[in-house]
RNA sequence: UGGGGCGUGGCCAAGUGGUUAAGGCACGGGGUUUUGAUCUCCGCAUCCCAGGUUCGAAUCCUGGCGCCCCAGCCA
């Protein structure tokens, strides 16, 4: 199962593991998942989990990928993420099929084996308020120490947990704990509570219980129910592991699934964390989740991001437990690898000044031919209409240009894309001096843009008739942050960081007029980068397009 | 200074005692080009350190050093 795709390696330690398993028949199928908590939006440290337990089922024979919400908190979950999150899963690529399920599925099951390890001697009611539990439990160089109710008997364990079930208690007046060892080396292991009391009502399950239990009782338990055989999360759950082995053994369930743990993602100029997402989103420094410059699956989805680029970032990065700091050029390049590819290329002006061609008839009006896309001949070509005015971009004017300079100065013949060549014969400033018109004479010889003679012309700049030309907003997106690393900041609050010139507004950008039918995928503004039309904002009268990556631009990287 | 992990080029990442130490991104340089895009060619590490075992070590052993995680009735 060493499969390869895009030229990138897929393979990682953890489907070396599954290899091994079936090499060995450990397992005949393999069955992995993802357990989204209904708490927020999935980012794209998310798509790498995803990409990870999907693909896997994907490429293996007879293997599934379950969807699990991990609903286990209903204090701080809600049901609207739910379908958030599907979506998002959706739009990546993937599907669970029949495998939806919710932690909460198995609250009976759960309550049961909660019985079960109180009947065994394992696990007991406590009634230590918080703060005491946390002053037995030690800390990371002294043992904890038992609670002087860890020896309740059994029958009074039962009766006190029926009785924190059915709501006789008030919260966190008493908290079911497995009891294991509080003098253990790890910490999870010194006594950790198995349920505790919530008087909220649950989105599945209404006001059926008044306790619920905690991630890793819940978790186990629930990946053995389904039969789950590679449980796959990230390194912070590798202290939990000799817990979740715990559970399974004392409980002798009928599975019992290996945990297994991976770095998770971490993108430079970007954060990834949940509460600063959220904070980022309530306290309104971004428009919301779907924000085009936040790392989220809908915000990037908005921008312009495709699944395809996503899962080759993902399959790119790799899987290991080492920390890491991704480029965002990894994922820029999945990106603009993708785009080029598939895009359709356009003409669009972002910063239009006039170009008047002196020597073209005044009322002509000409249709040239520009083709769709350079690398794929069956996209045909589009009419662009031409005329004497025109808009071209007025970075591509330069008074006193150097040599390098291939773009417009008097006396500098360029070439209009698919149109003519253009020799620039003199400009019109204003009183601060600023250009606002380009006159420039044109060969008539050249029509589509090359000449008879072999002359060179070594510029080629883009251009959109003025009569012809639609105006359209531009969003142009850059990353969030200004540092690498936000977090590493510590003197400063990371929200201090952002990048003030994350989201740039342009107003009256010319593009040719067959944008006003764009479809909401993404299109090549040749010269520029790549455009979508904003999802949210982009109306037939008032058209808004978002920029999603820039092209590379290797002069503007040697003019440094 | 308890326990658990991790350390291969700027960032990722193959490699599991014998390879010129894969590949991608980034970076530098050449070519092609009606997008200074794309494409293409070339360049770019002795493997955290120190000892040791071995004919031979990134891979094995010993000792250091560095970084990450854990003291929620969060997940």
């Amino acid at each position: 199962m060493n499969d390869t795709f895009d030229g990138t390696t897929s393979s990682n330690f953890i489907r070396a593991i599954i290899d091994a398993d079936l090499e060995s028949a450990k397992h005949t199928q393999v069955i992995t998942r993802f357990p989204p908590e209904p708490n927020g939006h999935l980012h794209i440290g998310h798509a790498k989990s995803i990409c990870l337990n999907f693909g896997i089922a994907q490429d293996y024979v007879n293997a599934t990928c379950h969807l699990r919400f991990d609903d286990t908190n209903p204090g701080k979950e809600k049901s609207e993420y739910i379908n958030a999150i599907k979506e998002d899963i959706r739009w990546l690529g993937f599907e669970w099929g029949d495998n939806l399920h919710h932690t909460s599925d198995y609250f009976d099951q759960l309550y049961a084996y909660a019985i079960q390890l109180i009947k065994k001697g394992k696990a007991y009611v406590d009634s230590l308020s918080a703060d005491d539990i946390r002053l037995y439990r030690g800390n990371l160089t002294e043992p904890g120490k038992n609670s002087p109710f860890r020896g309740r008997s059994v029958e009074e364990n039962l009766e006190l947990l029926d009785k924190m079930k059915s709501g006789e208690f008030a919260e966190g007046e008493h908290l079911l704990r497995a009891k294991i060892d509080m003098a253990a080396a790890n910490i999870n292991l010194r006594d950790p509570a198995i349920y505790r009391i919530k008087h909220i009502s649950h989105p599945m399950t209404g006001d059926k219980w008044h306790i619920y239990p905690m991630y890793d009782f819940a978790h186990c338990v629930s990946d053995a129910i389904e039969g789950i055989t590679h449980s796959l999360c990230t390194l912070e759950f590798e202290n939990h592991r000799p817990l979740y082995d715990w559970f399974l053994n004392e409980l002798k369930t009928s599975a019992h699934p290996q945990q297994i743990e991976f770095s998770r993602l971490n993108l430079d100029y970007t954060v990834m964390s949940k509460r600063k997402l959220h904070e980022l989103v309530e306290g309104g420094y971004v428009s919301g989740w779907d924000d085009p410059r936040l790392p989220t699956l809908s915000g990037m989805r908005r921008r312009g991001y495709t699944a395809n680029a996503i899962r080759d970032f993902c399959s790119r990065i790799g899987v290991t437990k080492k920390e890491n700091m991704i480029e965002m050029s990894v994922l820029e390049n999945s990106l603009r690898e993708d785009l080029d590819a598939n895009a359709p290329r356009a003409l669009a002006v972002l910063d239009p000044i006039k170009l008047l061609i002196t020597n073209y008839p005044e009322d002509k009006e000409e249709i040239l031919q520009g083709v769709n896309h350079p690398k794929k001949p069956e996209a045909a070509t589009r009419d662009i209409p031409f005329s004497k005015e025109l808009y071209i971009e007025r970075s591509d004017y330069m008074d006193d240009a150097p040599k390098k300079f291939f773009r417009l100065t008097v006396g500098r013949e360029v070439r209009l894309r698919f149109a003519y060549y253009v020799t620039c014969t003199h400009v019109v400033k204003n009183d601060t001096g600023d250009v606002i018109e380009v006159h420039c004479s044109y060969d008539p010889e050249t029509r589509g843009g090359k000449s008879e003679d072999g002359r060179k012309v070594k510029g080629t700049i883009h251009w959109v008739s003025a009569k012809h030309a639609v105006s359209a907003q531009i969003r142009q997106y850059d990353r969030l942050f200004s540092v690498p690393v936000p977090a590493a900041e510590k003197a400063k609050d990371y929200k201090d960081l952002i990048n003030k010139d994350s989201l740039q507004v342009l107003e009256n950008c010319q593009l040719e007029s067959s944008l006003l039918d764009a479809n909401t995928s993404a299109y090549q503004f040749e010269r520029q980068g790549y455009f979508c039309q904003d999802s949210v904002d982009s109306t037939q009268d008032a058209l808004v397009f978002n920029r999603i990556v820039t092209l590379r631009d290797s002069w503007a990287k040697k003019s440094k």
